[in-house]
RNA sequence: GUCCCCAUCGUCUAGCCCGGUUAGGACACCACCCUUUCACGGUGAGAACCGGGGUUCGAAUCCCCGUGGGGACGCCA
């Protein structure tokens, strides 16, 4: 165990966002990396805008992405609680320390952090009004990511509103020095607010954490950075999605971050090994789903049949996709793998099984009228249905056969069967293999819905 | 408006620190191959160093200035 402590420190004030996981995620992924310790911290001090089950939210797409933290809400620690709105007596300690030191004063009924020089007056066009100034010599920040930052800190600011209530730049650093935490891995929309905090931490004589601020992640489409508003921001619906989280990881981990080659889908061991900070990206990125669906989609080709087919039938009991009854443990199972190698997400699964539930499937047009436009598919699939009549439908290779055999006979090829099959039987042009098909669904079916089909032409 | 950060294909990026590459990979798109549909997979194509000045024999790479993008300027976090 090293020494390196970290932490995530969200407000419940909102769905939990594709750039808050990511934050979390760095975070996270240096604790493992260097065997440090990862807290997360609730910063609750907006009794406004806080909800419990924003925060619930939280905890759930931390854990549904494995991002355990070591120090924290549920499991506790040395430097709790872990929630800003139980650790008033702490600020209340800290905020005396200022008054003692001369660096914090009253004015309008709030208290002001007081910065050391020369005053002066001056009119600010963004505001609006005069304000006052301090002369200072610029604060410097070491950034790992950045490099050395200065930037001038020159007007006092508010550390407790006149309610009482301390604002998120007093509460943000005390936490990081009552924590202890070593290396402050945030989005650089704070790189601004970290002169403050500097001064802050200056100003209780505590030592300095290393920041480390990440580019931002920018919404796919339109300016501007990707808020909770945006299409495909929320964690919450990849899970309801059911997106692979490991895939969601790799992808997120990419963004921002490389592994120094070539190397995309990772297995998360890998990216703990290889992640550090001088190797985060300073310019920000634009989200792209199409990226993240192909990154799906490659965990879900190689997820175990057990691993696939429980996701996929946690995924129906989340949707009610079998309301009226769930279909057979076995026949449900053969289904699915067979649409394992085909589909891109398990989202895709209800509408690409659906006729393998139901006889009152829906047909495609298109595709209809481009299999009956031609050859003679009428005339094939009466000889399709006469030759299966007889097949032993337990075997993909025999059915296999008795149609190869068929088109042998008729000096054609399989193809000549397959579309207009297929079509008959699933009312569709696309699906899995088609003799898999045929078995899985069993031969007393397969005969009826050719049936069927034809007596409607 | 002020301050801060950033800048390679449409997108994510490698290369930049330590100047010399046909500027590489992935997603997306297109074509072809494989094929029992659709996917997967394979092969190939198109596609980028924001602009201008320097420095240098030589600049994507170092410096400066523009421009563009992003962020911050709350008694929000």
């Amino acid at each position: 165990m090293s020494n390196i402590r970290v932490r995530f420190a969200p407000s419940p004030t909102g769905f939990f966002h594709i750039g808050s996981a990511r934050t979390a995620l760095f975070n996270w992924l240096y604790a493992r990396h260097t065997g440090g310790t990862f807290v997360l911290r609730i910063e609750d001090t907006d009794k406004e805008r806080n909800s419990e089950d924003f925060l619930n939210v939280i905890y759930d797409s931390l854990k549904w992405l494995g991002m355990n933290w070591d120090e924290g809400p549920g499991v506790g620690g040395d430097y709790g609680p872990y929630r800003q709105s139980e650790r008033d007596a702490i600020y209340k300690e800290y905020i005396r320390k200022l008054f003692d030191a001369g660096r914090a004063y009253e004015k309008d009924g709030a208290v002001w952090f007081k910065l050391l020089g020369e005053r002066y007056e001056t009119f600010d066009d963004h505001r609006k009004k005069t304000v006052e100034k301090v002369k200072v010599a610029p604060t410097v920040i070491d950034d790992l990511i950045r490099g050395r930052v200065e930037r001038v800190e020159d007007e006092d600011f508010v550390i407790v509103r006149s309610d009482g209530s301390p604002v998120f730049h007093l509460v943000n650093v005390i936490d990081d020095i009552a924590m202890k935490i070593t290396h402050v891995i945030r989005g650089e929309d704070h790189l601004s607010n970290t002169s403050k905090h500097v001064e802050l931490f200056k100003a209780f004589g505590a030592p300095v954490p290393h920041f480390a601020h990440i580019p931002l992640i920018l919404k796919q489409n339109g300016p501007g950075k990707m808020s909770k508003r945006d299409q495909g921001a929320l964690v919450e619906e990849y899970q309801r999605r059911g997106y692979i989280p490991e895939a969601l990881v790799n992808f997120l981990s990419l963004l921002g971050w490389n592994p120094g080659d070539d190397r995309e889908k990772m297995p998360v061991a890998e990216i703990i090994r290889l992640f550090d900070l001088p190797g985060v990206n300073q310019s920000n990125a634009r989200f792209d789903d199409k990226k993240l669906a192909h990154m799906n989609m490659t965990y879900v080709l190689e997820l175990p049949p057990d691993d696939f087919v429980a996701r996929a039938k946690a995924y129906f009991a989340r949707h009610g996709t079998f309301a009226a009854g769930m279909p057979d443990e076995n026949y449900l199972r053969e289904v699915l793998l067979l649409s394992q190698p085909k589909i891109k997400g398990i989202e895709d699964l209800p509408g690409y099984t659906e006729y393998f539930f139901t006889e009152n499937f829906s047909l495609n047009e298109k595709a209809a009228a481009k299999i009956m436009g031609k050859g003679d598919p009428k005339t094939r699939l009466l000889e399709l249905a006469d030759a299966l009549k007889t097949v032993d439908f337990s075997n993909d290779l025999v059915i296999e056969e008795a149609i190869k055999k068929l088109a042998a006979d008729k000096g054609l090829g399989f193809g000549d069967y397959q579309s207009i099959a297929r079509l008959a039987v699933s009312g569709t042009n696309v699906g899995p293999n088609l003799t898999g098909m045929f078995r899985v669904l069993g031969r007393d079916r397969v005969l009826a819905r050719i049936e069927r089909f034809l007596a409607r032409q």
